[in-house]
DNA sequence: CGCCCAGTTGAGGACACTCAATAGCGGTGG
DNA sequence: CCACCGCTATTGAGTGTCCTCAACTGGGCG
C-alpha cells in the first residue's frame, strides 16, 4: 500500500475533496463545507483481475465507488451456472443494496485492475441528515443501475445470439470514441449474454473473418461500428 | 370518478394518512406530523386492462404508487418486438425515474384493474428536505426494482424454455400461499421470458396434460409447486 | 349465425447446445 | 533454451430445442 492510499485511509475528508474523480463520483456537488461531516476513514482498495470485492449474502454495511476499472455483478443459477447481470466502470457504485439491507445481493469480480473507494453506510447516512442532496445523488446511481438492468434485459438477452454478441460488443465499444475495445474472457461474455462460450467463440471468430473486429493488442479490439449496429438492429 | 377518489383528489394530506395500503405503500414510516407538509394534490386513478399510465420518452414528474392490480413495465426493441423488464403489484412505485430525470423509461400497462395514487414529485422533493426518512423509503423501492430486475435476468432470460415458463409461474404463484396463480396472455409471457407464444402455449398445454397446472377460472390455475420448482431446476 | 381474436397444434428447418478434438499461448522447470 | 504443462480459444460433428409459417379450434360478441 503507498503512501497516498495510506494517507487516505485516515483522510476521507481530504481525500474525497480532492478526488480525481470526484466529478462523477458519490459525491459530487457536495459543497466544501459538507466535506467536514466525513469524519470515519474512507478506505481504499485496489483489485487485479478476478478478485472479489464482495460475495452474494455477505453481510456487509459498505458501499463502494469505482474510480477505475471494470467489475462484474455476478449471480449464480440453481444449476451452478453464472449469470453476469451487470457490469461497472469508472463512477459506478457498488453495494448500494447496504443502504437498505444487510447483505450483498451479487458477487462483486474484478474483471481489470481497479481501484475502489469504500465509503461507510454509517457515513451516509449522518452526511445524508444534514444534506438531502446526497440523496439525489444516490438516487442517480440507483437509476443509472436500474437502466443498465433494462439494457442488459432487452439488448443482451433478447433475439439471436449474433445481435447479442453484437449489441454486447457495441456496448463496450461505448465509452470510446475511437471504436475499441476490451474483449473479455469468452466464458464472461457467454455469462453476459446467456450463450455458451463456444457460441460466443464462434461468432467474434467470423466478425474477425468477416473484418468487422481487429486485433490491436492484448485483449484490445477495433470494431467497425456502422456493421456492427447494422447487425445488432437483425439488418444482417 | 366516485366520490371517495374525488375526494382523495383534492385532500392528499387527508387521503394518505388514512389510505388502506399505507403501512406498504410510499408513505409508510412517515410520522403524522409529516402528513401536514402534503399541501399538493394527490390524484388517485384507475386503470382498467391494455390501459398505459405513460408511455416511453414521455416527459413527467409524477411517480405512482400501485394500490391494487398489477402492471407491466415493457421496453422496445429496434425491430419492434416488445419485451416486458418487469411486472409490478400492489405497493409497488412507478415512474421513479422522475425524481432523477425529464422522462419515463418505459411503457406502463395495466395487466389487470388497477388502483393508482400519482404523487408529484415536488412533494418528494419537499417532504425529502424535512424528513430525509422518506429517502430511505424510496432507497427501498429502488431496491426491489433492481432486485426484481436481477431476478428477470437470471430466473427468466437463462436457460431452456421449460425452465423458464416453470420460474415464471412459481414467481406468478408466489405471494398466494394456495398455489393459486394469475396467467396472462400467451404474448405477455413470452414477452416476459423471451420466447414466442408458441412455444410459451406448447410449454404451458403440456403442463396442463401432466396435472401441474389445472384449471380454476377465468385466467386462475392451480399448480403443483413441488413439481414446478424441480423443473425450474433443471431436474426434468 | 358468423366474425374475430386468442390459444393450440403440426411440420419443417434454422439455430444454438453438447461433446470432443485441436490449436495457440504463457509460464515453469529441467 | 527448449520441452512440457495447463488453460483458453477455436473448430467440427451431431443432436435437440426453439422458431417460423400455417392450419385449426373454441369462446365472446355483435
Amino acid at each position: 500500500m503507498n503512501l497516498i492510499s495510506l494517507h487516505a485511509i485516515w483522510l476521507g475528508e481530504t481525500q474525497c475533496r480532492y478526488c480525481a474523480v470526484r466529478s462523477s463520483a458519490l459525491f459530487a456537488g457536495l459543497e466544501e463545507s459538507d466535506f467536514r461531516h466525513i469524519h470515519q476513514p474512507i478506505n481504499e482498495r485496489t483489485l487485479v483481475p478476478s478478485d472479489a470485492l464482495y460475495r452474494m449474502n455477505e453481510p456487509g454495511n459498505t458501499l463502494f465507488t469505482l474510480r477505475s476499472g471494470v467489475m462484474k455483478l455476478v449471480q449464480y443459477l440453481p444449476d451452478g451456472n453464472q449469470r453476469i447481470v451487470r457490469l461497472l466502470r469508472d463512477g459506478d457504485a457498488l453495494g448500494l443494496e447496504t443502504l437498505v439491507g444487510p447483505s450483498y445481493q451479487h458477487d462483486a469480480i474484478a474483471l481489470t485492475d481497479c481501484e475502489i473507494c469504500a465509503i461507510p453506510v454509517e457515513v451516509i447516512n449522518r452526511l445524508g441528515r444534514e444534506q438531502p442532496r446526497l440523496y439525489q445523488e444516490l438516487m442517480t446511481r440507483w437509476q443509472r443501475a436500474l437502466s443498465e438492468a433494462d439494457v442488459w434485459l432487452t439488448q443482451f438477452s433478447t433475439g439471436p445470439a449474433r445481435q447479442r454478441v453484437a449489441r454486447l460488443l457495441l456496448h463496450l465499444a461505448c465509452p470510446a470514441q475511437d471504436s475499441h475495445l476490451l474483449l473479455f474472457g469468452r466464458e464472461d461474455m457467454g455469462a453476459m449474454v446467456g450463450l455458451t462460450t463456444e457460441t460466443v467463440s464462434r461468432i467474434i471468430a467470423e466478425l474477425r473473418r468477416q473484418g468487422l473486429l481487429r486485433d490491436r493488442g492484448v485483449n484490445l479490439h477495433e470494431c467497425n461500428r456502422e456493421q456492427l449496429r447494422r447487425i445488432a438492429d437483425g439488418e444482417a
